[in-house]
DNA sequence: TCGCCTGTTCGGCT
DNA sequence: CAGCCGAACAGGCG
């Protein structure tokens, strides 16, 4: 499910949870999502305090001690509290059991999800050259991300490097909010428009967070659930939804409401 | 049975 | 180096 205002809404909910609970243990019920992690992993993590969380974008960090405990959810990972260990939520591969009888269940069918450790946040961030996290990018970063940019800003948006945190729906909400077209090249905008642009891109990052989005679960008025070829666009009832593949994704747009310049 | 899918990485091309 | 594409990862769902 995770874009970043969906693992936004996680991180908050596992600090109103876990927060400086103690990690009693954990159980790992598939173990291709510890692939990569040294074998006794769990020993820098079980018996500590959650200390605080951080999130840079999509990616998700909670501290015990001297670790961070990353966890990545790809395609269709998901965090499911529960209340008893003994109820396993379907798709449930890792669940960190906290001395409060909270269970922490990363839930992900299409098994994507990955979980690392890290010592230091800002490393791992530089070592994967992630972008600044959406929430917190200026206006300059705006400049930086668009400008000079022949490819589309559908595709600019999906890149991580310079402004992190944008998904497939995201962009496409922003897109329409901004009556954008997708494919419009990101050198095409002034600096004017750049600007203005990703801060359209943060209100509706912040008015999903607010709303306790998760994927299949938007505000009514959003755009993504009109994301459906040949669908009525919501403003305009005489346009139909297009479809076009962009970076790699599919994406949907009004051809009414966002033209293509020029 | 087939094609689609919220993310990311990689190789190969132009 | 920039840009673009397809494939791969895996599995549920319509």
């Amino acid at each position: 499910m995770p874009e970043l205002p969906e693992v936004e809404v996680m991180r908050r909910k596992i600090e109103t949870h876990s927060l400086n609970k103690v990690l009693q243990s954990i159980t790992v019920h598939d173990g291709r999502i510890e692939k990569g992690m040294p074998a006794h992993w769990q020993s820098f993590f079980v018996k500590n305090n959650l200390i605080e969380t951080r999130r840079i974008g999509k990616y998700l960090f909670l501290r015990f001690h001297d670790y961070w405990l990353h966890l990545h959810f790809g395609m269709t990972g998901s965090v499911v509290f529960t209340t008893n260990r003994d109820e396993i939520p379907q798709y449930t591969r890792l669940t960190l059991h906290f001395d409060n009888d909270i269970h922490l269940n990363f839930t992900d069918p299409r098994t994507f999800g990955k979980i690392d450790m890290v010592s230091s946040v800002d490393s791992f961030a530089n070592g994967k050259k992630l972008g600044k996290d959406l929430m917190e990018a200026t206006e300059s970063d705006a400049i930086k991300l668009f400008s000079n940019k022949k490819i589309s800003l559908k595709a600019i948006l999906l890149k991580q490097n310079i402004i992190s945190g944008v998904g497939n729906w995201l962009a496409d909400e922003a897109l329409f909010r901004a009556k954008l077209h997708p494919a419009t090249p990101g050198m095409a905008l002034t600096e004017s428009q750049m600007v203005a642009f990703l801060s359209t891109i943060q209100s509706v990052a912040e008015e999903a967070i607010a709303a306790d989005t998760h994927y299949g679960n938007f505000p009514s008025h959003f755009f993504t659930n009109y994301r459906v070829e040949d669908k009525p666009c919501p403003s305009d009832e005489s346009a139909k939804i297009q479809k076009m593949t962009l970076g790699g994704r599919a994406t949907y747009f009004c051809p009414k409401c966002q033209k293509f310049p020029g």
